[in-house]
DNA sequence: ACGCTACTTGACTAATTAGTCAAATCAAGC
DNA sequence: GCTTGATTTGACTAATTAGTCAAGTAGCGT
């Protein structure tokens, strides 16, 4: 067959967004290759098991989702508490969006699975470590930027971006578990009261 | 058999460890009649399915375990930020004793199955969601407390109890996700970034 | 056109798992 | 000690699932 998208990368979408809506344990190899319209056989040729295909699939997403977003609401040619509201104010966005499409809200994938395997897959755990540390250095320039241009007061940017990534996460997971975006559109005040400041509107209005 | 437990406690403590310490998804009813010292016929005389027995299992450790401990972290003799303090580092010697013993974080329960089962089991989830709420009341009162007595100054006290809670959570996934006590460490500090003030030592150093 | 390699297929096995059920056992009242 | 109802047992079925493999096919360089 020839497929306009290679089979490795047709598995990892699929993972990747059953993973994300269901959960890894729930999600078979059959169900991998029926989304991703490959026989098993296939599968196994490219992966060895569900665990290596699950962090190929999260370093995927970073590169072509995530990294891109991330790049654009953290720019440093906006002020930088406009970047930490372009940051939330696109999470919500993406969050009303899936919603209005599945009717669920589902969190954040890098979280809900990283919590879900840390004790029975470390590799994959290790690979959400991974990623999470690189989303909080976006958050961590921002707010160093911030100080250095006397918006914030704080002693220590890393230990407070460790909070703030913290507070996001645990909010998406509340949104996810109460199938309700109200955390989330919470969150430009909750991280305002946490770095003693108030998050302005945001200037980015795009949702990809 | 003349167990000492009856059938359906057992059953729920054989489950509430097994899906705490590896996730829900992976434990099935036969470990869970394997540890509970139960046939499976035992089990489906007693629960008509998993999602059944782990209601009744939250609602089991919280009634045993999570009311008694919070009653007593919370309780209104000790100043207002000491309940905090109280609190916060009552999960931290609970998560070092269970680190020690197991080398492993695991996090808080709620929140990993709650994350895990919002799309699959909502019933489960509602439930994880109603405790979930039980203990943000506790914050909340403490806060308000702390308010009158000015030791804070905050607008809204329920809202800043949600962000509490939500920021603890975090940061006990976080712990889990990279097996690690230290984002539990820093929650007295955090948690008192979040709500301006310096949560001071804890009066109360027994462990459960 | 030929041959080589990489990939795909479908049919297969073995193991795990949820769920059922009739028979056996227990406990409590009489 | 007997009866009755609740509980437990172990053996069973049917379905799902991970993983294998020999045979087939497509694509590419020559």
């Amino acid at each position: 067959m020839a497929q306009i998208t290679p089979t490795p990368i047709r598995l990892q979408e699929a993972l990747y967004e059953l993973m994300w809506h269901q959960s890894y344990g729930r999600v078979t190899i059959d169900a991998i290759c029926e989304r991703a319209g490959v026989r098993k056989g296939s599968f196994y040729h490219a992966y060895p098991d569900k665990a290596t295909l699950a962090i190929e699939a999260f370093e995927f997403a970073w590169k072509n989702e995530a990294k891109p977003w991330l790049d654009d609401a953290f720019s440093p040619s906006e002020a930088p508490l406009t970047r930490l509201a372009n940051w939330l104010d696109g999470g919500l966005q993406k969050t009303l969006q899936c919603q209005q499409e599945h009717g669920k809200v589902y969190g954040c994938p890098l979280f809900n699975v990283g919590s879900e395997l840390s004790t029975l897959e470390p590799t994959v755990a290790e690979k959400v470590v991974e990623i999470l540390r690189r989303n909080r250095r976006y958050i961590m320039t921002a707010l160093r930027d911030a100080q250095a241009e006397d918006l914030i007061e704080i002693d220590d940017a890393d230990e407070v971006a460790r909070d703030v990534l913290t507070l996001v996460e645990g909010a998406l997971t509340q949104a996810r578990i109460s199938n309700s975006a109200d955390p989330i559109r919470r969150l430009p005040l909750s991280v305002g009261r946490l770095i003693g400041a108030l998050i302005p509107r945001p200037s980015n209005l795009t949702v990809s």
